[in-house]
Order: C-alpha cells, then sequence, then structure tokens
DNA sequence: TGCCGAATTGAAGATTTCTTCAATTGCTGC
DNA sequence: GCAGCAATTGAAGAAATCTTCAATTCGGCA
C-alpha cells in the first residue's frame, strides 16, 4: 500500500529544510567532496555535520564513498541544481515582492501611521520568511 | 543585518514540509480557490486547515481575500508549479533509483539473503523517503 | 597488535512543529 | 440586534526534529 504523492512529497521537502543540509547541497552542486571539506566550509561541529548528512543519504539524495581515511560525499543525480534554482527564484520573487508592497506603503502616508490591516496585507503581521529584509 | 540566504532557503522548504500545505498549493495551481471547496478535497478538519493556510499566508507564497461570507485563495506567483515539477522529478528519479537496485540486488542472489550492506547501498537500511514503493 | 584521526552512531534533553479544542471575528439574513 | 454559518485565532498537550555528548567503527600506520 504505497504511500500518498503528496505526503512523500512533503517529507521530501521537509529533508531540504535544514540550513546546514542546504549548505551540503549548495556544495555537492560544484562535485564530490569529502567531509573534510564540507567540514571547513560550514560552521558546524563534526557529529552534527554527521547527523545531517545521514538525514541526506536516507532520504537518496546523496551518496557516500569511503576513499581511505576519508569520506566522499556526491549528489545521487543531476536535478538538485533545477530544484534549488526554483525555490531561489520563488524565494526572491517573495521578497522583492513584499519589498515593493512596503515601498507604496510608505510613499502612500508617513511610516508611522501604518496600521496593523497595511502590514498583515504585506505578509508581515507576524515573521513572515525571516530572510525577507 | 539580513538573515543568510541558506537559512531562508530551509525556512522556505520547511514551510512546504507539510502534506496539507502540499494539497493546498496543488490545488490552487488550476486557479484561486475559496477555503470551502479546499475543505472538500482535502480530508483535515476546519481548523486544521486554518492553520496550514496560515502557515502559507504567513510565508507570501498565498494570498487571500474576502467574498461576501467565504475566503478565497490564491497563489502568489507563477513559480510555484515550476517548483513542485522539479520536486517530482527528483522524487521520481529517487524513487526509480531504489527500485532499480533493489532489482539488481534481488536478480543477484535469492532475496532472504540480502545483507544489511546491501539494504543500506540502496539507501533503506533506515526508513527513507517513506514513499518509495 | 595497538594507537591515531576521521566519521558515524545512540541516546538524552531542549526546541519546534502539529493537532485539537474552545473561543472569537466577519458576514448574511431574519 | 441577534441567530447562523464560514473562517480564523489562541492555547495546551502530543509528536517530531535538533543539538550535543559519549561511545563506537573503520582504515592507516608504527
Amino acid at each position: 500500500m504505497p504511500v500518498p504523492l503528496y505526503q512523500a512529497k512533503a517529507e521530501f521537502f521537509r529533508m531540504l529544510g535544514h540550513p546546514v543540509r542546504i549548505r551540503v547541497l549548495e556544495l555537492l552542486q560544484d562535485g564530490p567532496m569529502p567531509v573534510r571539506d564540507l567540514l571547513t566550509n560550514i560552521e558546524v561541529e563534526r557529529s552534527n555535520l554527521s547527523q545531517q548528512l545521514a538525514v541526506l543519504r536516507r532520504s537518496g539524495i546523496v551518496t557516500s564513498v569511503r576513499e581511505a581515511d576519508t569520506v566522499v560525499y556526491s549528489l545521487a543525480g543531476p536535478d538538485v541544481a533545477e530544484l534549488l534554482g526554483a525555490a531561489r527564484r520563488i524565494l526572491t520573487e517573495l521578497i522583492t515582492g513584499q519589498q515593493d508592497l512596503l515601498d507604496e506603503l510608505r510613499a502612500a502616508q508617513p511610516a508611522d501611521t501604518l496600521s496593523r490591516a497595511d502590514l498583515s496585507r504585506a505578509g508581515l503581521s507576524r515573521a513572515g520568511l525571516s530572510g525577507t529584509r
């Protein structure tokens, strides 16, 4: 009895939902890389990195091979760049969209009279994506 | 002081990491839809759906407009389909990849002699993406 | 064999996210 | 105004994920 597709998709996105795991995938886009190098590029404890690598391995999006005294990781498939690209496109779209709206609001009235409703329209009533500024 | 981009990306993917939220985005790809209809298409309690819609709204990926006694949701931008498409591509790639590997293993030796190492190579030693069969 | 560094694993506590319920808001029609 | 339906909100307990530490595995080398 197969798991519904939308649930597999959700799991997949959750697998991507961690800063360290994103960094790893980005670094691996330039080619295979040993754990040692990942470690120098990402600011994180060794065992924490291992935990995140284990998550990526379990999902199948990366593979690892032992070479002498180091372990080398690679992307399992070619489509990862495309995915991260699409994500960045949407992300910048969201961010600039909200910025534009805020600019409009500021132009239309003094900054200190922005109403709760205005902020709400801009998607900022409670912290949205925290990188949006 | 802006939040690092990879953190914003991680938040973005986490925002997508829920079955109900995925369903909503898929349904909205065909055009705006009132909450009422979302509710008949997705098997979930009304207030739970509201919570998930709130998450999507906060991130800015959807917008809502009140029309008479109903609320209508729409996608905020055009790139969502592309993102979900890329995700599905990778997902099927991962799934068929693992299936192929398993098939190879089964062909090479009786099923009941698969070693832990074999399963591990196939990314299945501990439950991977649960939809992978 | 025994030791060393590299990497992974298991487990525990802290943090975050999910689900659910009751209460609330907004609109329509009586 | 107020009764009734649609949708959202706040809050609390349950469940999942993160971080960290100690212990373990694996290969290389004296």
